[in-house]
DNA sequence: CGAAAGTAATTAGATTATCTAACTAAAATC
DNA sequence: GATTTTAGTTAGATAATCTAATTACTTTCG
């Protein structure tokens, strides 16, 4: 009769809550008619954005890596030749503080995945650079990405992917401009 | 000359990565044309997803709450009546573990906005529920969060907003399947 | 009945991804 | 050459999760 053996259960767990509930809940509080239409809105994307990630790194994980982490490994992979990439470098176009950096490197470098080498003319600066093995890793986790990319949206029909993509881009715009975002 | 005195900057700070580098990097390792397309539509997705709850968390910050507490209140204030909420409960709802409510909750009654009692039929269980004071916090979050919903879409025009629901209803439907969520 | 099995919540300890502030070493400036 | 600025790291924190073990009940079943 039991489900999962000695794993935690409840004798008949509640569905986890969908998003109905909370357009309920935002007619009752929300002050203005209109506003409802976009929180409506905004709260799909709110939605959506808890279950994106999830199912990403749910397939990234037998790789052993995060989308985080991967997200650098694609920075350096990105990167071709010129100036060296350095932990600044990284930190300002991930948007994060360059103490993250260091700490996203030491475990990528423990892995094999990337290298540092500290610069001959400013010895100050470290060039970060992805190894070969990096070159793997990213070369096998790209089809997932992208795999994983594809399926959320794989039982559209055309014109719905035509259109979402317009909408999504239109969002994406508004948001990097919010945010400061450059190329 | 300086700009932030002593905190950290570059001299030029390079701005953070936009989407269409990671597109361009798609097109040059995704398989087959027809994937490139979906692919494209599930990064802009991802991409969003990053952004998002940044905003949502930037706008909550002054009332002292993140977005995954606020939803643990926002559970407790649909609850109508009739069963009382236990952690687990909460747990099967939110879709994380019984250990990690109870942090929750630890937080959340530190500062008086849950409490917590014995049942008395089942003294093993908790009836958690929601105080004076967290109500009066929701109902001052819920505003700035319906609103931040709708900035992100504010400058839609009311056409594209019809289409970016319709579109966005579908990918929450799919995904909430995916990951078997009930109503 | 009473022992064994099941369940609810908590505790202990870990991980991931961040942050800020302080520190070290090197370079640039005045 | 002393001061200031910069690059990177370290130290220490927080948030939101996890798993495994523990405690205290309740239910079941021989």
């Amino acid at each position: 009769m039991s489900r999962k053996n000695n794993k935690e259960f409840t004798s008949d767990p509640l569905p986890k809550l969908g998003i109905t509930p909370y357009l309920e809940l935002m007619d009752q509080t929300a002050p203005k008619e209109t506003d409802r239409k976009s929180a409506h809105l905004g709260l799909l994307m709110v939605w959506l954005r808890d279950h994106v990630l999830d199912a990403m790194d749910v397939e990234l994980s037998p790789l052993g890596i995060t989308e985080s982490k991967l997200d650098l490994l694609l920075l350096l992979t990105l990167h071709n030749g010129r100036e060296p990439v350095t932990p600044s470098s990284l930190a300002d176009r991930l948007g994060i503080r360059r103490a993250s950096v260091t700490a996203l490197l030491d475990w990528l470098e423990k892995r094999k995945w990337v290298s540092r080498e500290q610069s001959e003319r400013d010895r100050r600066m470290i060039h970060v650079s992805i190894t070969p093995e990096g070159r793997e890793l990213v070369h096998q986790a790209l089809p997932v990405f992208w795999s994983t990319c594809a399926s959320l949206v794989s039982d559209m029909t055309p014109e719905e992917q035509k259109a979402a993509e317009h909408i999504l881009n239109k969002l994406n715009e508004r948001i990097e401009k919010r945010l400061g975002v450059g190329r």
